[in-house]
DNA sequence: CAGCCCACCGTGGTCTGACCACTTTTTGAA
DNA sequence: TTCAAAAAGTGGTCAGACCACGGTGGGCTG
């Protein structure tokens, strides 16, 4: 018969650091973007060594909670919220991840985002959107500008969603898929086509229409899937066997 | 005019072991639950002191890429694909995740995952979902085995949609969700309820009926969501101000 | 001989303290 | 006043020792 153990008290130095300032974020101590006090006092204040510190640091860099600028100090992630950088790019390698799967994801979350947006949206989403989508008309001709605007176009339709987790999402999805769309440097028809779907977009979610929200921005997504020409192809390649049994860490210490 | 610095070989330890381990994995020299070699010697082959060497695994772990047993030995991840355990809540904790958010995202998706099954799910995905509902029913006094025949019926038809990244999404709000499921220790009458949806959703799935496959997922979610009184409430608090500007991170090198 | 316990070994975890590298700030000379 | 050099402050790396955990096999016990 196994023994309860409560919690153990001597849980692994990383945990601790890390469970410390999850603590100091969630009674408000520590801000988005706030800086945490040097590696070597810090550790002097935790009691452990400033390796250890450094591992739960990592820990938390690693997940996209903390930022470390070398030579300046260690802050709280202050941007829109995303989860492991290379995350995606790493399980992309270990589960064999394709391009189009990862779009037909976005186009999955995005057009659903849409439609949220266009039901909670607030004015302030609406004003927002309308110039990201006036300043893409007036970058036509630019396109690394242009690309900046259409990336904060979506950004800010994740947040009028309202749903953070769901923005966070994709926003882990856009970072992966962004350095392949850089080199897509897209014809100045493809730009004003663009442009107007955005529009289009913004409207729809400014009248609160979530179908016609949802419908333009699944139409919008295609269409850049389509050309950048990773359409889902129309042969897959043989499945990996279905995991059956391993419940491993499912079970629970039941029984 | 900035210099052009040629991918700077000195690059953080960090990510020289990250990438090294990356490209291993990709050649496929390293197959998941494969293990590393020790600390030690794996750090002489890299020529780096074992600090640095930790600091990078320490990384991949993070990111569910990796994973170290103490005493034993370090490991590529062999499950299903997931996002750091620790994720979701460190960013819940950052950002005021909901538990509603948390659902409502999870619905979203796996409606949509249940539409994908039925178009793509293959006869051994069938099987295996029959097999799971078969369980589910065998076990109705069995709180905490029949919970795993669920959480194995889901985690089926998120590999039955084939794609892999909707499936880790899912798994990672699952697994956050988690916790807070095994709490709520449903009635009897709830979990039959429960084991005929399931058999009606394989039954869509296996009719391959993507729509009503999404719907009656829907339904059954919204189910279980009600009953451990996880809606979203009917008022919100205050959004936070929309991001403006702050492109940061966005701009390339460009110009 | 069968079974169990425990010392041993391999592996990851932590500590110490020194030094290196990057940024920002301060200083002092032109 | 200007700007380049130095200093200060912070994260990054290194080295080597020792601790803690888990598995294994030899030796003791029954």
């Amino acid at each position: 018969m196994p023994r309860l153990k409560t919690e153990e008290p001597n849980t692994h130095r990383t945990m601790h650091v890390v469970n410390h300032i999850r603590s100091l974020i969630e009674n408000g101590t520590l801000q988005p973007g706030d800086k945490i006090p040097p590696e070597r006092e810090f550790a002097r204040t935790l009691k452990i060594s400033r390796a250890s510190l450094r591992t739960g640091i990592g820990y938390l860099a690693a997940m996209g909670v903390m930022k470390i600028r070398h030579g300046v100090g260690t802050f709280v992630a202050d941007g829109p919220p995303e989860f492991g950088k290379a995350s995606l790019s790493l399980m992309g390698a270990l589960h064999g991840f394709q391009s189009w799967q990862m779009f037909e994801a976005r186009i999955i979350l995005e057009s659903h985002l849409a439609a949220l947006a266009a039901e909670r949206g607030k004015e302030e989403h609406h004003a927002a959107l309308a110039e990201e989508v006036a300043e893409m008309f007036a970058t036509l001709d630019d396109p690394s500008n242009y690309l900046i605007h259409d990336l904060m176009f979506h950004r800010i339709v994740s947040q009028a969603s309202g749903n953070p987790i769901l923005a966070a999402l994709i926003e882990t999805i856009t970072s992966a898929l962004y350095d392949k769309r850089r080199k897509t440097v897209e014809r100045s028809t493809d730009r004003r086509e663009s442009a107007e779907m955005h529009r289009e977009i913004y409207r729809a979610i400014r009248g609160r229409k979530p179908a016609e929200a949802r419908k333009l921005m699944d139409q919008h997504l295609r269409m850049a899937q389509a050309a950048q020409g990773m359409e889902r192809p129309s042969e897959r390649k043989p499945s990996p066997p279905v995991q059956k049994g391993k419940a491993s860490r499912l079970a629970p210490a039941a029984s």
